[in-house]
DNA sequence: CTTTATGCAAAGCGTTTGCATACTT
DNA sequence: AAGTATGCAAACGCTTTGCATAAAG
């Protein structure tokens, strides 16, 4: 656990917000300027792999990191890419279950949307 | 509506298969040596974009393409990486609606587990 | 004849990696 | 001291793109 990978799991776990690499770079390099790109996806990694965070993956876009590594669905909007957590729902999880014969070991259920700044009467997002 | 377009789609769309758009590339290049891999991904991003087929995207690993449009789950082998569709269920798409106030325009749900193959006697799958 | 797509090759982007150095234990 | 992680920069894999040529409508 050294001084860069506890900077990283700050920033992931300190907000709800679904953060790029890029970002948490950005950000974790106004504290530590000498902090390589390179050590931050590696940490990113390890983080993943040892269960603390979750990694999740954007369609055409950076993945993003988010602090719940439990399995939750995510509503996404379309235009500008935001995400937002969804409570892991006990029905949804059922309905699921009922679905498959088999024992699954995770999920990752993607909801799109149009958010409604992105919707609404001009002003939009990010893209 | 180009040759080298219908011989894609029709690959896409001939099997059940989720295939790369390398897997594609050389199963359409066995019938027409001259294409290039650039048109295939155009192509295939053309086909998605006017909704006859679907890309979907893979956790470290290149995306695949599925014949049918609709949003319903994958059953991914977290092996093998194997992709199994299942059917889109009334049922579930109605827990998903239960769990928002907001409509939804689509969704991605994939569901991994360890196949049969990958889980059995020591014959496994592609990694 | 105008428009759109192709083949080719180079570039792009997010991410990973080899290596020598520096930190952690 | 032994082991692991860092910073740097180069490499990687998948995908996209610019451009001149060729095909489609």
């Amino acid at each position: 656990m050294t001084r860069q990978r506890q900077l990283i799991y700050g920033i992931v776990t300190a907000a709800p917000e679904h953060r790029t690499a890029e970002e948490i770079y950005d950000l974790a390099r106004a504290q530590m300027p000498s902090l390589a790109r390179g050590t931050v996806y590696r940490n990113l990694g390890l983080l993943v792999q040892e269960g603390l965070i979750r990694k999740l993956e954007m369609p055409d876009a950076p993945a993003r990191y988010d602090r719940e590594p439990r399995s939750h669905p995510h509503l996404i909007c379309q235009r500008c890419g935001r995400v937002e957590d969804l409570a892991a729902s006990e029905q949804l999880l059922a309905s699921i279950r009922a679905e498959l014969p088999v024992p699954i070991t995770g999920y990752d259920l993607k909801l799109y949307h149009i958010c409604p700044a992105c919707r609404g009467g001009g002003k939009d997002g990010i893209a």
